[in-house]
DNA sequence: AATCGCCTGTGAAACGTTTCATCGCTTCGC
DNA sequence: GCGAAGCGATGAAACGTTTCACAGGCGATT
């Protein structure tokens, strides 16, 4: 019993216990119906006896083809992403293939690193969101060997792939109109780097907006990650500001920043919204539950994730038929009482 | 260019291109002092031009044995889970495997489906918190398999593989004594189902502080789930108890359902901690950038990854030498706000 | 009665590696 | 000058599947 170095029982012993042969196996595994039920059962009968379990790699290899499907995402921890996985992995299962969560934690020789033994593993695709802008190399090697790959929360010119992406300059443009409307004049946007995609776009869509009104003055306070800590660092920064200049509210790049701003801004003992008022990206569930529900731009991830899967499986199943496409969804705002204050039990 | 079909280009063309025979190829890869080095860098070379990648299913199934490395948690959304798995990918990683992570999502069905496709693909080794006890027939197989399994904060009685978990009755028994501390009588234990080791175990450690104590009244909430919208209902539950009868601290099974009753309480116009002190399990991060933050028993989340990837490295290098141990880490205190009022600014 | 087609089942080839016994050649020691 | 030893490279076997051309048996159609 689990002696080290016995022979796995493959489809051979099977055959054997069975008193068929190994292709006749292999029949009852993956067409059970070219198979007459009276040896099939017999088959079936001599697996579970045996304990057999059939050997992936065997598989593949033959078949040229695996059932696993990657996905790279940028930070595990990012709620964000989190939810953009289980979208994926529930179309993934129910195809009966399996996704399998990696993380480049935004460092591009993590993301190269895991790229090249997914390469390796001749997975049957890739979902991701690359580090930098995407056009490296390595992706067009994978796509060139075969691998479909479909671009997440990236929008994508290239014509050789699919990509899934939630319309960031909208987002940034319904904060904007919304802050605006509240009534404000002087805003402050919070977020950072720039060089990612989406902080750029939310910032220009913001900018558009206030554009429209005009007379609104939108100061921008660059941050270098998109973390809590970096909101609670931004806060700081902005409390310090003598009150005639200080912004009356905050827009966010992602609701992690914001929450960190909102404990900024609080340790501070300004009041939200009553003093600053304050608006996020991303509708994590964490901005419902802080203690000053958040106001943000909701973005679909579970249908992001489900999108890009299908997406991708499609285009795995027939290469031929599949045509490239680019889905971009919009989000929309939900306000909540980061800046809209409600009356505290009025109504009853 | 791109052509489906194609033949894929395998090491017996590089070995054409090069003028060597397959052998000397794979000696390339996989010792290459063994080999001149003109003769390799001659390989190198058509590699290079070929664009050559080794087949991993087919390295596989010749070694027999799998680089990778698989994590099955239980929601990935929890960022307790995130921590833990970034913890375990730095080890892997490190090792040059790779971390596959799978979440079960607290189904035993999808539980039974990854942990299939798992043996399938004949893993190096699993990490798992399993769904249920954890003592089931199929983690058992992978075992008399050869495939070593590590339970991830989940003690075990077994000696046939490791373990590592922090001890939750120590856990508990902290957050009891921290409240009693504080001056408390009247507390409130939320969390369930009860099922969940680590909330019966948590429970029973705050239970035993209190009642070295004496004199206090620990009544229990129990909830549906470990979330944050079960904590908001638990916590309508106790602000609708008339004042005599509410309790002046709630400890809460962990952190997502303390941010929930913290809103909750918020809500109904009960501060926190000067109306009800409140304490969480697990200290993520969020229990630090919520509004009021929270006071809660930290657990060394990486540090448990990392040390259930290094036991299961360790057995899949050497499962002769190796011996089986169950790692128990402590957990200890963080006090913060939710707990105990800070004097505003008083000190500067 | 010969032929055809269908249904089951067979056995060998192929997938792309790694490993290992072997071989030719050079160098060394005596 | 001859055997031993060492070095580099070779080629075939093996890993466990899937696939495919084919064979035997049998009932139905001419």
């Amino acid at each position: 019993m689990g002696v080290r170095g016995m022979a796995e029982t493959g489809i051979k012993e099977v055959a054997l216990r069975a008193g068929v042969s190994v292709g006749t196996v292999s029949n009852v595994l993956n067409r059970p119906q070219a198979v007459s039920s009276q040896t099939r059962q017999r088959v079936l009968d001599a697996i579970k006896e045996l304990g057999y379990v059939r050997n992936d790699s065997a598989r593949h290899l033959r078949a040229g083809r695996s059932r696993t499907v990657a996905i790279v995402v940028l930070d595990v921890s990012n709620p964000f992403f989190t939810d953009v996985v289980q979208g994926a992995e529930e179309v993934v299962a129910q195809a009966g293939g399996m996704l399998v969560v990696c993380n480049s934690g935004e460092d591009p020789a993590r993301e190269r690193h895991h790229l090249a033994l997914l390469e390796e593993q001749r997975v049957q695709g890739l979902l991701i969101t690359p580090v930098g802008a995407g056009h490296h190399k390595q992706l067009e090697r994978l796509i060139e060997r075969g691998i479909p790959v479909v671009l997440v929360d990236r929008g994508s010119g290239q014509n050789n792939r699919c990509s899934v992406a939630v319309d960031d300059v909208l987002g940034g443009r319904l904060a904007g109109q919304h802050l605006a409307e509240c009534g404000h004049r002087r805003i402050a946007f919070v977020g950072g780097p720039f060089t990612i995609p989406q902080v750029a776009d939310r910032h220009a869509g913001a900018l558009a907006a206030l554009a429209e009104v005009g007379g609104i003055d939108l100061q921008v306070v660059e941050t270098a990650s998109l973390s809590a800590v970096a909101g609670r660092e931004a806060a700081e920064a902005i409390c310090a500001l003598p009150a005639a200049k200080r912004p009356t509210a905050i827009f966010c790049a992602n609701d992690l920043l914001a929450l960190g701003v909102l404990q900024g801004l609080t340790t501070n003992g300004l009041r939200v919204p009553h003093d600053i008022a304050l608006i996020g990206y991303d509708d994590i569930d964490f901005a419902a539950t802080a203690a000053v529900p958040l106001t943000s731009v909701h973005q679909p991830r579970e249908q992001l994730g489900r999108t890009a899967a299908q997406l991708l499986l499609e285009e795995a199943e027939d290469a031929e038929r599949h045509g490239h496409r680019h889905v971009v969804f919009q989000p929309h705002l939900v306000v909540r009482q980061s800046t809209v204050a409600v009356k505290r039990k009025a109504s009853r």
